[in-house]
DNA sequence: AAGGTGACTAACA
DNA sequence: ATGTTAGCCACCT
């Protein structure tokens, strides 16, 4: 199983209503530095996927997405239709990360990320 | 096979 | 505090 299966196999596990963060999913596969990579196989995602991408944003808790299929509303639609408050500000999206930060236990990524 | 490319990050200025 | 710079690493040419 290649790296991108394994990001979208982690994604799948989001919870409804919470969010991961690319480098987090990046440190629970291998190395915490290839957040890049984890952000690269969302873009390579089909538009009609069963990976809940929008539950993925980054480290700041923002949206950062530049695709073609989808813009960043789409997203933010996607995450408040979930009970996820997503507040404007300015350009971008900012979603409150102590409250919906998901946190793998089950798992070894222990390592108090929190 | 080598180099370029990012839905990222953390460190600097 | 906000804007820039430089590492990062799997994938594509």
């Amino acid at each position: 199983m290649n790296f991108y299966e394994r990001v979208y196999q982690i994604a799948r596990q989001i919870p409804r209503g919470k969010v991961m963060t690319y480098g987090q999913i990046a440190a629970l596969i291998s190395t915490p530095r290839a957040a890049r990579v984890v952000g690269f196989a969302m873009r390579a995602l089909p538009e009609k996927s069963d990976v809940p991408w929008p539950r993925v944003i980054n480290s700041q808790g923002r949206i950062s997405i530049v695709n073609w299929h989808w813009t960043p509303k789409d997203q933010a639609r996607f995450l408040r239709a979930e009970g996820i408050k997503v507040q404007k500000r300015n350009d971008g999206f900012w979603i409150d990360l102590d409250k919906y930060l998901w946190v793998p236990k089950n798992r070894a990524d222990r390592a108090g990320i929190v």
